[in-house]
DNA sequence: AATAGTCTTGTGATTAAGTCACAGACCTCC
DNA sequence: GGAGGTCTGTGACTTAATCACAAGACTATT
């Protein structure tokens, strides 16, 4: 996958005039992540803008116990709308960021990008878009941290996993630990949790594998 | 406090030629809220940017239960930038807001401010600003409800209240409901910890006013 | 195929928080 | 000085997080 794949998936570039988008080819730079690589670590300074085009990065906060919780993944065709606008703001990164899975990415210099949303009303649109979807979804978010019990929780992360975005499958490959820093949760009390869920036969529980058993069964948690 | 003296506080506004000020000043309208008057509610479409002058407005999400969470406050020379934010990505409110105390403020019609955004950098850099520094607050949220005990939360709080923006004070006129709404906790939490607190002697608690007693007692749990 | 070593899951005990159901205490306003 | 509202206190119970291990499952190696 090249630059102008990845850069294809983004409205503001494949829309706009020939001469804008060899603009962005010049500017941007290609980059690739391997599993478990930092994008960045909480504190960093903030010197380019990352546009996702294949794989998945995941933006996390850490507790000094060891404990972490996910704030957002980012996909293809996202921005980490977090490096966005802290160039925009010329702040510092206040969380941190790993690859998922292997990832493709480019990545524009802070200046060029500030110069862009400045420039060009389909960038800045598409960095507003970002921003207030991220911003919402951090609030919702918080809400559900303060006000849901960790079974729905639970079960809502793990039919929106069997849904797979449309679509479905039956077998998830995750650990008890992994669901656990996407909740913000421990183990044990995921573990304890999926050991329920499977007593009533909704799901069905194996060494790094969750099989759904009967649906139903776990939206009654929802 | 008039449209003007209430602008004023805003450095994009204070430092604009004339012109553009009066443009400004054609575009704004007063408005005045009282304590507990709701600014917006969940899910209001969003027509309007606030800027405060004066006072403050408390951002919250509500859950069903009847508990709330304090998502963040805006206070004078702040803009509530999540009605910028959802005006510039034209969506609906993701929280609530209320007036905490007497709030004057000005609003700007959406189109309008979007124009702004769009032809002045000066307005855009603000805009881009506070939207990252809320963004990095909620995520410090996310974190401090994920990892830290209550206790510590409480305590934060209370110090911080009494700091009151670099000019201490040693009584608050707050009640345990409101700390809980404001933390995201139960009203008997908060009670039992406060009097936990007092015990300790740190703080001297009576109805609706809580006396700090020994700072360093307080710090302790930070 | 036995072994060692890591990764993953299970379990019990303890503490912290949230929930529920009341009982008083305090305050304000007739 | 009652009446009614607003605050706070308390005990019992449930849910989560934490801690300390035990045990099972998989991998790589010999």
């Amino acid at each position: 996958m090249d630059k102008s794949d990845i850069l294809q998936k983004y409205c503001f570039y494949a829309h706009a005039p020939l001469a804008a988008r060899q603009k962005f080819d010049r500017a941007a730079t290609q980059v690739e992540l391997n599993p478990g690589d930092f994008y960045f670590h909480e504190g960093d300074a903030c010197t380019h803008v990352a546009l996702v085009g294949n794989g998945s990065i995941r933006v996390y906060k850490a507790g000094e116990s060891g404990r972490e919780i996910t704030l957002y993944h980012v996909r293809a065709g996202e921005t980490c709308i977090l490096t966005a606008s802290c160039v925009l703001a010329g702040m510092s990164y206040p969380a941190a960021a790993v690859a998922e899975s292997q990832t493709d990415a480019v990545i524009f210099p802070a200046p060029v990008f500030r110069d862009w949303v400045a420039s060009m009303a389909t960038v800045r649109d598409f960095v507003f878009q970002t921003l207030a979807t991220r911003m919402a979804d951090l609030m919702a978010l918080v809400e559900e941290i303060t006000f849901n019990k960790m079974d729905k929780r639970l079960a809502e992360y793990l039919c929106q996993r069997f849904e797979n975005e449309g679509r479905p499958i039956t077998v998830l490959h995750v650990t008890h630990e992994q669901i656990a820093t996407e909740l913000g949760s421990a183990r044990e009390v995921v573990s304890r949790l999926l050991k329920e869920f499977e007593r009533l036969g909704a799901i069905e529980v194996a060494r790094g594998r969750i099989r759904l058993r009967n649906e139903a069964t776990l939206r009654q948690f929802l």
